[in-house]
DNA sequence: CAACTTTTGTACCGATCGATACGAAATTTA
DNA sequence: TAAATTTCGTATCGATCGGTACAAAAGTTG
């Protein structure tokens, strides 16, 4: 019962990158859509070798796992966090809808939906991790709705619930469009129109 | 000049099973998904050897598209032509949505919605039909809403062509839910909501 | 039936897939 | 510096990929 000090037995330090392989990774998968990238190609631009790519993050399923992890700590919490600023249900969406539609170095979030839509070839862990940020997404949305409706904002007829996933529909839809090369004005008329949905009648 | 019987020479005729190929073919990329599913597995699934699937159908594309186009006389078209019924918007939009969660043996609309979606990895020629049938769906839509438009039930502020786009991408998700594993009630609560957004204010 | 034409599928191609064994390299400990 | 320990990437694995050459099979024609 040596205590911690029985770790001290090293040899070789460590010297592979891992955040920086994750954020090259990120970008690869981004870039060329996430069928499209072979585990192969995906260690020839993120400069891992393969061997490294399966002691780091024990494979494919790892490696988009913490590629997603990444993703989540960069993009989809700030705008969740964005939800809880003091504004109005009105005022919100067309923030929400701005900030998603504006036009970033990266395709939108293609990654992100790419990866919601295609989680049949997507290994377990990243299924999980997709399942929990879906939640967490979900559960963001609910709130932010239940403190519209205290407010009279939005229509009270929809229960929280539906109106969370329905919002969560619509982003997606939108990240769809821009993806699929619709114009970003159009998306956003369609945008506009399908979160007007949910305002209380006037 | 000997016109039409210079084709008289004739060896072993045809005995590929073109049709139910490509209905063979259908299912089994509906059923697996369509990255899932290797030419090779393709093959396997719809009785047809390799060389046969390159001769009759010139490969993986000319397949695809083969598929696509049956995929449109069997359930596109009819579904399209129902619009023209003489119906009012409302009654027309929850029979539209009534239809598409209708929850038949396969998996509703997955095959077509995955290939709207991965126009990445799809050939030339299926990507062309496919965008085909965007037009074709667009312009019966947009049709419907101008019908509608002519006799106010339906918001004059919004234009047949943003309308068409909307709609289609509101059935688009619809699919995508169903595909996702959402129950239909709560598909077609949204999808109500969705479509709602359209009708002329009371 | 024999000559001819066309279709068909076996059997194979090189490339690439995901995955790993293993020796060289790098660092600490004695 | 020698031994011990751990990391690293080359080089390789068998499987499968999309794609095709070619000989046998199945017809028609005379």
């Amino acid at each position: 019962m040596s205590g911690i000090s029985d770790k001290r037995r090293v040899g070789r330090p460590k010297t592979v990158d891992r955040q920086g392989s994750i954020e090259l990774a990120m970008d690869a998968y981004w870039r060329e859509g996430i069928h499209t990238l072979s585990l192969n190609e995906v260690c020839r631009q993120s400069k891992l070798a393969k061997p490294s790519l399966y002691r780091e993050f024990g494979g494919e399923d790892g490696l988009m796992s913490a590629v997603l992890g990444h993703y989540r700590t960069l993009i989809i919490s700030p705008m969740l966090q964005a939800l809880e600023l003091p504004l109005s249900f009105g005022e919100l969406s067309e923030a929400l809808i701005d900030r998603m539609t504006a036009e970033s170095e990266n395709p939108a979030g293609c990654l992100f939906t790419e990866m919601r839509l295609a989680h049949a070839r997507l290994g377990p862990i990243t299924q999980g991790k997709l399942r929990d940020l879906g939640q967490e997404r979900l559960g963001a949305l609910e709130d932010w709705y239940r403190r519209a409706l205290e407010q009279r904002q939005v229509k009270s007829s929809i229960s929280p619930a539906l109106a969370a996933q329905y919002l969560d529909t619509q982003l997606a839809a939108i990240l769809l469009q821009l993806g699929a090369g619709v114009p970003a004005e159009a998306v956003k008329a369609q945008a506009r129109l399908a979160l007007g949905a949910l305002n209380a009648s006037p």
